[in-house]
DNA sequence: CTGAAAGCGCTTACAG
DNA sequence: CTGAAAGCGCTTACAG
């Protein structure tokens, strides 16, 4: 069925169908009953290419997941399904609340992962074919940088979900990221409240900004209260599961191990479990464990991790939103947002009675 | 950039360019090489839509995924980001494995989730807009099969994952299952190994055939070992946590208790474990506890859950596979597929020493 | 208020 | 081996 099919049996042109489809005045309410029911009981819908090739909007974005290893292979299909989300167990709730935000304002997406430098070409021509309006970057590090800003000069519509950039100002993108600070002095807030004085800290990989400002919000925080900090205190890790084991080995070694630890993401606390399990010592009877992330996998953890949710559902909705909205107006607007952190209280933190 | 402004660079023909791309035989390897390297040097793609229109296929498919409740209103985005990927575990791998394996294929993916029976009607629109080549269903229930149905009467190239329908070898379209019958065996022959005799079963909902099959497969393998069964031994859960809750508390009310538990999927486990913990038994010790799924939560049980992985990443490689194969070779076929399950062995199953 | 016609950027028989 | 031209199914100034 094509429009002018649909044309001729109703005795009209395929100019008025159009026009009825896109909502211009001028046309009596009767004609427009009269097409639209056409429409329903043939079940007609226009052609997406035939429109998109006259000049509308496609209605589509993309959403680009870059999982890309430097100097590695790209892992494809792993040896175990759980191995991809688990490296990346942001991916889930961003793709999504990604899809759901924008079936709601009405388009489409289409979803790409690239493990390997060499996926970035496919990436490329998916703007050069002229397949989306808009597209949203999660997962982005240095080797991105160039393509991406190549694709924001060209004028194409661009989010980005967590990136690791610091000054993004000047670029004429969307930029939506976590508020790690924030999430932090929330962190280490709680623990104070719960009378902790003794605090700990394993960092993440300090090359990241979201490592380095988790760590200044546990510096700052202390700093205020008037807890004197050591360096003995911080641990420096790296986001993985092993230094969270080697994070907690370290400070049981110490004269006076804290009596709470901040883990800065859930990722290292399973390396911490383990290693206070270990060590013989129960949580949080013997030390409070506070994660980051509010990871899939933390209401499981025994006992249920405390934690922070940095909601990158709430992030990709936002990404989205702001983009549909660019595409909408037709232009490129430079944005930097920060989205709120808050604290998910479980069962890993205990009120400490002094000593 | 237009193949007209290439063209007219090289002193060629939009013709010559687009036979380059489209690999015609009878072109001299000289102007070959001549196309292609300007195609690389000023970044030249073919507009997608164009293409399209004039009758190329497209390389893009559809994964729908369905998580439509009857009789509810949609709930879109959660209050928690987790309820969803939580309702649905399997959605996740899924998604991941069909991305990847058709981008390996070279295709794109459109990736649509409908949690309303309103939200069908667009899946239906993405059909008749011609926006796809084929599409792949992920959570199909009895709701869905009129649509699907007169989808795949209309010609349209489909696969299904994991459906519901029993006797769908009639139609014409790709249905890639779970061998819950295999995987149950799989999972009672392991505990009867261990030494077990007394084995109790929660079900699922058994208005599913998965649900039915893995209480076949658990039927069936008890009869062959020749330990007598009793009805006491068979609680009817509903795949629901509760309901694994309360599968425990009823065979713990019993005279005998099983020494062994198999549920029928790990979110069941969850409540299962829980209703342990509160009855003061200890897993594996007091009693073993075998799950169905190998949800993405069940290694960070505590204890880690030995399960059946019915890899849902596989199904949805293979669909994904079969689907991007009918659409290339132009043909719509009926296929009927079973995914092989395999035992996972963690931490919740025990030896059984006699009694 | 509505129709005829140009144009979007390709592909592909049809000629030569 | 390659070009000129028709056609894919829409939208939208341009007329009337």
């Amino acid at each position: 069925m094509r429009s002018e099919d649909l044309a001729k049996l109703l005795g009209l042109s395929r100019s008025t169908i159009s026009r009825v489809i896109n909502n211009y005045p001028d046309i009596p309410q009767t004609t427009r009953d009269k097409v639209w029911k056409a429409i329903e009981e043939y079940n007609y819908a226009p052609n997406a290419s035939a429109r998109k090739l006259a000049g509308v909007k496609n209605k589509m974005i993309a959403l680009i997941l870059l999982d890309v290893k430097d100097n590695e292979e790209g892992h494809h299909i792993k040896v175990s399904e759980h191995t991809l989300i688990h490296d990346n167990p942001f991916f889930s709730p961003i793709v999504n609340a990604v899809i759901d935000q924008a079936n709601k304002m009405d388009h489409y997406v289409l979803v790409s992962i690239s493990y390997t430098k060499d996926d970035l070409r496919k990436v490329q021509s998916i703007f050069q074919q002229k397949l989306i309006d808009g597209a949203i970057f999660v997962g982005t590090q240095e080797a991105e940088n160039e393509l991406i800003f190549s694709l924001i000069e060209q004028n194409h519509l661009i989010a980005m979900i967590d990136t690791s950039e610091v000054n993004n100002a000047n670029h004429n993108a969307i930029y939506i990221n976590a508020d790690n600070y924030e999430g932090s002095v929330k962190a280490v807030s709680y623990l104070l409240e719960l009378g902790h004085r003794s605090i700990g800290i394993i960092t993440g990989n300090l090359n990241k900004l979201s490592a380095q400002e988790r760590l200044a919000g546990y510096e700052t925080t202390l700093m205020q209260h008037g807890i004197e900090m050591t360096d003995k205190m911080i641990y420096q890790g790296d986001f993985t599961e092993n230094s969270g084991y080697d994070g907690i080995k370290y400070f049981f070694r110490t004269a006076n191990p804290p009596t709470a630890i901040f883990v800065s993401n859930d990722t290292m606390v399973v390396g911490a479990y383990r290693a206070i399990t270990e060590l013989g010592l129960r949580i949080p009877e013997d030390v409070s464990i506070i994660g980051f992330d509010n990871s899939f996998f933390s209401p499981y953890l025994n006992p249920p991790l405390t934690t922070i949710d940095i909601s990158f559902s709430e992030m990709a909705k936002r990404a989205t939103t702001l983009l549909i909205e660019s595409i909408e107006q037709e232009q490129q607007r430079g944005i930097v947002e920060k989205e709120n952190a808050t604290l998910i209280k479980r069962e890993s933190c205990k009120k400490w009675k002094g000593s």
